[in-house]
DNA sequence: GAATATATGTCAGTGTTATTGACATAATAT
DNA sequence: ATATTATGTCAATAACACTGACATATATTC
Protein backbone atom coordinates (compact mmCIF):
# COMPACT_ATOMS: atom_id res chain seq x y z
CA UNK A 1 0.00 0.00 0.00
CA UNK A 2 1.34 3.86 -0.81
CA UNK A 3 2.28 5.79 2.23
CA UNK A 4 0.23 8.79 2.99
CA UNK A 5 2.28 11.61 0.84
CA UNK A 6 3.02 14.65 3.05
CA UNK A 7 1.00 18.31 1.20
CA UNK A 8 4.16 19.44 -0.20
CA UNK A 9 4.48 16.56 -2.30
CA UNK A 10 1.39 17.26 -3.96
CA UNK A 11 3.10 18.42 -7.22
CA UNK A 12 5.16 15.60 -7.68
CA UNK A 13 2.63 13.52 -7.24
CA UNK A 14 0.63 15.52 -10.33
CA UNK A 15 3.50 15.02 -12.58
CA UNK A 16 2.86 11.02 -11.27
CA UNK A 17 -0.91 11.34 -12.40
CA UNK A 18 0.01 12.93 -15.83
CA UNK A 19 2.73 10.05 -16.34
CA UNK A 20 0.07 7.86 -16.31
CA UNK A 21 -2.61 9.99 -18.78
CA UNK A 22 -0.40 10.63 -21.43
CA UNK A 23 1.63 6.90 -21.01
CA UNK A 24 -1.97 4.94 -21.11
CA UNK A 25 -2.98 7.40 -24.17
CA UNK A 26 0.00 6.70 -26.21
CA UNK A 27 0.12 3.36 -25.52
CA UNK A 28 -3.18 3.06 -26.37
CA UNK A 29 -2.56 4.71 -30.02
CA UNK A 30 0.58 2.38 -30.77
CA UNK A 31 -1.28 -0.40 -29.65
CA UNK A 32 -4.13 -0.22 -31.89
CA UNK A 33 -2.53 0.80 -34.61
CA UNK A 34 -1.29 -3.17 -35.17
CA UNK A 35 -4.81 -3.87 -35.85
CA UNK A 36 -5.72 -1.52 -37.93
CA UNK A 37 -2.97 -1.76 -40.75
CA UNK A 38 -4.71 -5.16 -41.04
CA UNK A 39 -7.99 -4.27 -40.93
CA UNK A 40 -7.67 -1.54 -43.36
CA UNK A 41 -6.78 -3.84 -46.53
CA UNK A 42 -10.40 -5.03 -45.70
CA UNK A 43 -13.78 -3.47 -45.44
CA UNK A 44 -13.92 -3.56 -41.63
CA UNK A 45 -12.46 -1.40 -38.93
CA UNK A 46 -12.08 -1.29 -35.36
CA UNK A 47 -15.34 -2.07 -34.37
CA UNK A 48 -15.49 -5.51 -36.52
CA UNK A 49 -12.03 -6.53 -34.50
CA UNK A 50 -13.88 -5.65 -30.91
CA UNK A 51 -16.48 -8.16 -32.30
CA UNK A 52 -14.11 -11.08 -33.50
CA UNK A 53 -12.22 -10.59 -30.50
CA UNK A 54 -14.60 -11.43 -27.73
CA UNK A 55 -16.79 -13.43 -29.99
CA UNK A 56 -13.46 -15.41 -30.29
CA UNK A 57 -12.87 -15.36 -25.92
CA UNK A 58 -17.02 -16.06 -24.99
CA UNK A 59 -18.01 -18.77 -27.75
CA UNK A 60 -22.05 -19.25 -27.70
CA UNK A 61 -22.16 -15.54 -26.04
CA UNK A 62 -24.96 -13.95 -26.86
CA UNK A 63 -26.25 -10.37 -28.63
CA UNK A 64 -26.88 -9.02 -25.34
CA UNK A 65 -24.09 -10.40 -23.64
CA UNK A 66 -21.86 -8.93 -26.69
CA UNK A 67 -23.77 -5.41 -25.61
CA UNK A 68 -23.29 -5.41 -22.34
CA UNK A 69 -19.65 -6.55 -22.35
CA UNK A 70 -18.54 -3.93 -25.22
CA UNK A 71 -21.26 -1.20 -23.79
CA UNK A 72 -22.67 -0.19 -27.05
CA UNK A 73 -25.78 0.18 -28.70
CA UNK A 74 -27.86 -2.04 -30.23
CA UNK A 75 -27.75 -0.69 -33.28
CA UNK A 76 -23.96 -0.33 -33.89
CA UNK A 77 -23.27 -3.90 -33.04
CA UNK A 78 -26.14 -4.93 -35.58
CA UNK A 79 -24.36 -3.21 -38.43
CA UNK A 80 -21.19 -4.94 -37.66
CA UNK A 81 -22.12 -7.90 -36.40
CA UNK A 82 -24.38 -7.98 -39.64
CA UNK A 83 -21.58 -7.72 -41.84
CA UNK A 84 -19.34 -10.38 -40.06
CA UNK A 85 -22.47 -12.68 -40.01
CA UNK A 86 -23.01 -12.18 -43.76
CA UNK A 87 -19.14 -12.76 -45.06
CA UNK A 88 -18.77 -15.88 -43.30
CA UNK A 89 -16.65 -15.05 -40.15
CA UNK A 90 -19.49 -15.42 -37.64
CA UNK A 91 -21.86 -18.07 -37.55
CA UNK A 92 -25.32 -17.38 -35.42
CA UNK A 93 -27.29 -20.42 -33.61
CA UNK A 94 -30.70 -20.40 -32.51
CA UNK A 95 -30.70 -20.69 -28.69
CA UNK A 96 -30.86 -24.31 -27.12
CA UNK A 97 -33.21 -23.28 -24.21
CA UNK A 98 -34.49 -19.98 -25.31
CA UNK A 99 -34.49 -20.17 -29.54
CA UNK A 100 -35.06 -16.26 -29.31
CA UNK A 101 -31.32 -16.36 -28.57
CA UNK A 102 -28.89 -16.24 -31.12
CA UNK A 103 -25.54 -18.23 -29.88
CA UNK A 104 -22.49 -16.78 -31.66
CA UNK A 105 -19.17 -18.43 -32.71
CA UNK A 106 -16.78 -17.98 -34.69
CA UNK A 107 -16.36 -19.82 -38.25
CA UNK A 108 -13.29 -20.97 -39.33
CA UNK A 109 -12.73 -18.14 -41.53
CA UNK A 110 -13.78 -15.93 -38.60
CA UNK A 111 -10.48 -17.74 -35.82
CA UNK A 112 -8.10 -17.39 -38.75
CA UNK A 113 -9.00 -13.58 -39.29
CA UNK A 114 -9.08 -13.34 -35.44
CA UNK A 115 -5.82 -15.00 -34.80
CA UNK A 116 -4.09 -12.79 -37.63
CA UNK A 117 -5.31 -9.72 -35.96
CA UNK A 118 -4.41 -10.61 -32.34
CA UNK A 119 -0.62 -11.99 -33.69
CA UNK A 120 0.23 -8.27 -34.43
CA UNK A 121 -0.77 -7.02 -30.47
CA UNK A 122 0.86 -10.25 -29.55
CA UNK A 123 4.10 -9.67 -30.67
CA UNK A 124 4.16 -6.11 -29.14
CA UNK A 125 2.41 -7.00 -25.97
CA UNK A 126 5.18 -9.85 -25.28
CA UNK A 127 8.15 -7.48 -26.31
CA UNK A 128 7.39 -5.41 -23.27
CA UNK A 129 6.28 -7.88 -21.13
CA UNK A 130 9.88 -8.83 -22.44
CA UNK A 131 11.66 -5.81 -21.25
CA UNK A 132 9.84 -5.10 -18.26
CA UNK A 133 10.03 -8.09 -16.65
CA UNK A 134 7.89 -10.27 -14.83
CA UNK A 135 7.14 -8.24 -11.67
CA UNK A 136 6.47 -4.70 -14.03
CA UNK A 137 3.87 -7.33 -15.55
CA UNK A 138 1.99 -7.78 -11.99
CA UNK A 139 1.81 -4.15 -11.48
CA UNK A 140 0.84 -3.45 -15.14
CA UNK A 141 -2.35 -5.21 -14.42
CA UNK A 142 -2.78 -4.66 -11.35
CA UNK A 143 -3.27 -1.02 -11.92
CA UNK A 144 -5.19 -1.59 -14.98
CA UNK A 145 -7.63 -3.91 -13.31
CA UNK A 146 -7.72 -0.63 -10.68
CA UNK A 147 -8.41 1.89 -13.63
CA UNK A 148 -11.53 0.12 -14.56
CA UNK A 149 -14.90 0.88 -13.18
CA UNK A 150 -15.13 -0.52 -9.73
CA UNK A 151 -18.86 -2.07 -10.72
CA UNK A 152 -17.10 -3.67 -13.69
CA UNK A 153 -14.08 -5.43 -11.91
CA UNK A 154 -15.73 -8.71 -11.25
CA UNK A 155 -16.66 -8.50 -15.06
CA UNK A 156 -13.50 -7.97 -16.06
CA UNK A 157 -11.77 -10.68 -13.97
CA UNK A 158 -14.43 -13.09 -15.09
CA UNK A 159 -13.39 -12.53 -18.76
CA UNK A 160 -9.42 -12.26 -18.16
CA UNK A 161 -9.60 -15.47 -16.13
CA UNK A 162 -10.86 -17.64 -18.67
CA UNK B 1 14.63 -9.38 -17.24
CA UNK B 2 12.15 -12.22 -17.80
CA UNK B 3 13.54 -15.91 -17.36
CA UNK B 4 13.42 -18.28 -20.63
CA UNK B 5 9.38 -20.47 -20.43
CA UNK B 6 9.43 -23.50 -21.27
CA UNK B 7 7.81 -24.64 -24.07
CA UNK B 8 5.01 -26.03 -22.58
CA UNK B 9 4.14 -22.97 -21.22
CA UNK B 10 3.30 -21.34 -24.29
CA UNK B 11 -0.73 -21.38 -23.23
CA UNK B 12 -0.03 -19.81 -20.03
CA UNK B 13 1.94 -17.23 -22.20
CA UNK B 14 -0.85 -16.74 -24.67
CA UNK B 15 -3.22 -15.83 -21.61
CA UNK B 16 -1.04 -13.79 -19.99
CA UNK B 17 -0.68 -11.59 -23.22
CA UNK B 18 -5.07 -11.57 -23.41
CA UNK B 19 -5.35 -10.53 -20.37
CA UNK B 20 -2.95 -7.52 -21.57
CA UNK B 21 -4.91 -7.30 -24.30
CA UNK B 22 -8.22 -6.94 -22.30
CA UNK B 23 -7.21 -4.64 -19.10
CA UNK B 24 -5.87 -2.27 -22.01
CA UNK B 25 -8.95 -2.29 -23.64
CA UNK B 26 -11.43 -2.19 -20.50
CA UNK B 27 -9.31 0.10 -18.82
CA UNK B 28 -9.27 2.87 -21.62
CA UNK B 29 -13.02 2.51 -21.83
CA UNK B 30 -13.63 3.45 -18.64
CA UNK B 31 -10.79 6.20 -18.22
CA UNK B 32 -12.17 7.90 -20.92
CA UNK B 33 -15.61 7.88 -20.44
CA UNK B 34 -14.73 10.45 -17.29
CA UNK B 35 -13.62 13.16 -19.48
CA UNK B 36 -16.46 12.30 -22.28
CA UNK B 37 -19.41 12.66 -19.68
CA UNK B 38 -18.03 16.79 -19.49
CA UNK B 39 -17.42 16.96 -22.93
CA UNK B 40 -21.17 15.72 -23.54
CA UNK B 41 -22.39 19.16 -21.98
CA UNK B 42 -20.44 21.31 -24.75
CA UNK B 43 -19.84 20.85 -28.36
CA UNK B 44 -16.53 19.35 -28.12
CA UNK B 45 -15.21 15.79 -28.27
CA UNK B 46 -12.49 13.79 -27.61
CA UNK B 47 -10.55 15.58 -30.45
CA UNK B 48 -10.59 18.76 -28.86
CA UNK B 49 -9.69 17.47 -25.02
CA UNK B 50 -6.77 16.13 -26.78
CA UNK B 51 -6.05 19.43 -28.39
CA UNK B 52 -6.20 21.37 -24.58
CA UNK B 53 -4.23 18.66 -22.84
CA UNK B 54 -1.14 18.46 -24.91
CA UNK B 55 -0.86 22.68 -25.57
CA UNK B 56 -1.90 23.11 -21.67
CA UNK B 57 1.54 20.40 -21.36
CA UNK B 58 3.72 21.85 -24.20
CA UNK B 59 2.65 25.62 -23.67
CA UNK B 60 4.02 27.74 -27.12
CA UNK B 61 3.94 24.35 -29.09
CA UNK B 62 3.67 24.73 -32.86
CA UNK B 63 0.84 23.24 -35.22
CA UNK B 64 3.56 21.04 -36.66
CA UNK B 65 4.72 20.13 -32.96
CA UNK B 66 0.97 18.58 -32.33
CA UNK B 67 0.17 17.54 -36.01
CA UNK B 68 3.32 15.08 -35.17
CA UNK B 69 2.53 14.35 -31.32
CA UNK B 70 -0.99 13.52 -31.74
CA UNK B 71 0.00 12.18 -35.28
CA UNK B 72 -3.45 13.33 -36.83
CA UNK B 73 -4.09 14.77 -40.11
CA UNK B 74 -3.40 18.59 -40.13
CA UNK B 75 -7.28 19.04 -41.69
CA UNK B 76 -8.12 16.88 -38.46
CA UNK B 77 -6.56 18.99 -36.01
CA UNK B 78 -7.57 22.51 -37.86
CA UNK B 79 -10.73 21.87 -37.41
CA UNK B 80 -10.63 21.07 -33.86
CA UNK B 81 -8.01 23.91 -32.86
CA UNK B 82 -10.28 26.66 -34.84
CA UNK B 83 -13.03 25.72 -32.56
CA UNK B 84 -10.85 26.24 -29.69
CA UNK B 85 -9.64 29.56 -31.25
CA UNK B 86 -12.76 31.03 -32.21
CA UNK B 87 -14.23 29.95 -28.69
CA UNK B 88 -11.50 31.21 -26.66
CA UNK B 89 -10.08 28.43 -25.10
CA UNK B 90 -6.75 28.92 -26.77
CA UNK B 91 -4.44 31.77 -27.89
CA UNK B 92 -2.71 31.83 -31.10
CA UNK B 93 0.51 33.91 -31.35
CA UNK B 94 3.05 34.69 -34.32
CA UNK B 95 6.70 32.88 -33.84
CA UNK B 96 9.08 35.20 -32.29
CA UNK B 97 12.13 34.10 -34.85
CA UNK B 98 9.75 32.57 -37.40
CA UNK B 99 6.35 34.71 -37.91
CA UNK B 100 4.85 31.94 -39.91
CA UNK B 101 4.25 29.79 -36.83
CA UNK B 102 1.37 30.04 -34.67
CA UNK B 103 2.73 29.51 -30.98
CA UNK B 104 -0.47 27.87 -29.21
CA UNK B 105 -1.56 28.44 -25.14
CA UNK B 106 -4.35 28.15 -23.41
CA UNK B 107 -6.38 30.79 -22.32
CA UNK B 108 -7.52 31.13 -18.46
CA UNK B 109 -10.83 29.71 -19.99
CA UNK B 110 -8.56 27.26 -21.40
CA UNK B 111 -6.70 26.63 -18.56
CA UNK B 112 -9.47 26.27 -16.42
CA UNK B 113 -11.69 24.10 -18.61
CA UNK B 114 -8.60 21.54 -19.20
CA UNK B 115 -7.88 21.53 -15.23
CA UNK B 116 -11.80 20.08 -14.66
CA UNK B 117 -10.97 17.53 -17.67
CA UNK B 118 -7.67 16.17 -16.16
CA UNK B 119 -9.34 16.28 -12.70
CA UNK B 120 -12.07 13.57 -13.70
CA UNK B 121 -8.89 11.14 -14.90
CA UNK B 122 -6.56 12.24 -11.58
CA UNK B 123 -8.90 10.93 -9.27
CA UNK B 124 -9.46 7.76 -11.04
CA UNK B 125 -5.86 7.25 -11.40
CA UNK B 126 -4.61 8.60 -8.17
CA UNK B 127 -7.27 5.69 -7.00
CA UNK B 128 -6.12 2.97 -8.84
CA UNK B 129 -2.40 4.69 -7.68
CA UNK B 130 -3.03 3.94 -3.95
CA UNK B 131 -4.95 0.70 -4.44
CA UNK B 132 -2.00 -1.26 -6.58
CA UNK B 133 0.74 0.50 -4.45
CA UNK B 134 3.92 2.51 -5.62
CA UNK B 135 5.94 -0.58 -6.97
CA UNK B 136 2.95 -1.61 -9.07
CA UNK B 137 2.59 2.01 -10.32
CA UNK B 138 6.66 1.35 -11.13
CA UNK B 139 5.72 -1.58 -13.20
CA UNK B 140 2.64 0.00 -15.37
CA UNK B 141 4.65 2.75 -16.18
CA UNK B 142 7.26 0.49 -18.01
CA UNK B 143 5.25 -1.74 -19.60
CA UNK B 144 3.07 0.91 -21.36
CA UNK B 145 5.96 2.73 -22.21
CA UNK B 146 7.68 -0.17 -23.87
CA UNK B 147 4.32 -1.03 -25.46
CA UNK B 148 4.69 2.38 -27.32
CA UNK B 149 6.63 2.04 -30.27
CA UNK B 150 10.34 1.91 -30.18
CA UNK B 151 10.83 5.02 -32.40
CA UNK B 152 8.58 7.17 -30.41
CA UNK B 153 10.05 6.08 -26.92
CA UNK B 154 12.27 9.43 -26.39
CA UNK B 155 9.44 11.36 -27.55
CA UNK B 156 6.79 10.21 -24.88
CA UNK B 157 9.90 10.45 -22.29
CA UNK B 158 10.60 14.08 -23.08
CA UNK B 159 6.60 14.59 -22.82
CA UNK B 160 6.24 12.82 -19.52
CA UNK B 161 9.37 14.05 -17.49
CA UNK B 162 8.24 17.92 -18.16
C1' DG C 1 -55.63 -18.22 -23.28
C1' DA C 2 -54.47 -13.35 -23.01
C1' DA C 3 -51.36 -9.98 -21.61
C1' DT C 4 -46.77 -8.78 -20.75
C1' DA C 5 -41.87 -9.07 -21.06
C1' DT C 6 -37.64 -10.32 -23.39
C1' DA C 7 -34.16 -11.05 -27.32
C1' DT C 8 -33.29 -9.61 -31.45
C1' DG C 9 -33.61 -6.99 -35.83
C1' DT C 10 -34.33 -2.83 -38.64
C1' DC C 11 -35.34 1.95 -40.42
C1' DA C 12 -34.31 6.84 -40.56
C1' DG C 13 -31.75 10.62 -39.04
C1' DT C 14 -27.70 12.81 -36.68
C1' DG C 15 -22.98 13.88 -34.94
C1' DT C 16 -17.89 13.35 -34.13
C1' DT C 17 -13.66 12.18 -35.68
C1' DA C 18 -10.91 10.93 -38.92
C1' DT C 19 -9.28 10.44 -43.83
C1' DT C 20 -7.41 12.16 -48.87
C1' DG C 21 -6.48 15.49 -52.42
C1' DA C 22 -6.07 20.00 -54.08
C1' DC C 23 -5.01 24.58 -53.65
C1' DA C 24 -3.79 29.24 -51.27
C1' DT C 25 -1.01 32.51 -48.52
C1' DA C 26 2.67 34.30 -45.97
C1' DA C 27 7.29 34.05 -44.49
C1' DT C 28 11.85 32.11 -44.65
C1' DA C 29 15.87 30.14 -46.96
C1' DT C 30 18.80 29.46 -50.98
C1' DA D 1 14.05 35.23 -58.07
C1' DT D 2 12.86 30.73 -56.69
C1' DA D 3 12.02 27.07 -53.69
C1' DT D 4 10.70 25.46 -49.35
C1' DT D 5 8.18 25.63 -45.05
C1' DA D 6 4.21 26.56 -41.79
C1' DT D 7 -0.19 27.13 -41.83
C1' DG D 8 -5.02 27.42 -43.48
C1' DT D 9 -9.04 25.97 -46.22
C1' DC D 10 -12.36 23.64 -49.45
C1' DA D 11 -14.76 19.48 -50.93
C1' DA D 12 -15.71 14.75 -50.59
C1' DT D 13 -15.71 10.43 -48.05
C1' DA D 14 -15.90 6.96 -44.38
C1' DA D 15 -16.14 4.54 -39.78
C1' DC D 16 -18.34 4.51 -35.67
C1' DA D 17 -21.27 5.90 -32.54
C1' DC D 18 -25.82 7.82 -30.99
C1' DT D 19 -31.40 8.34 -30.37
C1' DG D 20 -36.06 7.13 -31.29
C1' DA D 21 -39.45 4.34 -33.25
C1' DC D 22 -41.27 0.16 -34.65
C1' DA D 23 -41.46 -5.08 -35.83
C1' DT D 24 -41.16 -10.13 -34.90
C1' DA D 25 -40.63 -14.24 -32.48
C1' DT D 26 -40.52 -16.52 -28.27
C1' DA D 27 -41.10 -16.93 -23.13
C1' DT D 28 -43.29 -15.96 -18.99
C1' DT D 29 -47.01 -14.69 -16.02
C1' DC D 30 -51.69 -13.96 -14.53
Amino acid sequence: MQRKLPQSNLYLREEELRRGVELLYFAYRDFTSDPDEILAQSRFGRAHHRVLYFVGRNPGTTVSGLLSLLRITKQSLSRVLGQLVEEGYIQQDAGLEDRRQRLLHLTDKGKAFEKELFASQRDRVAEAYKRAGPEAVAGFWEVLLNIVDGDERDTVLRQIEK
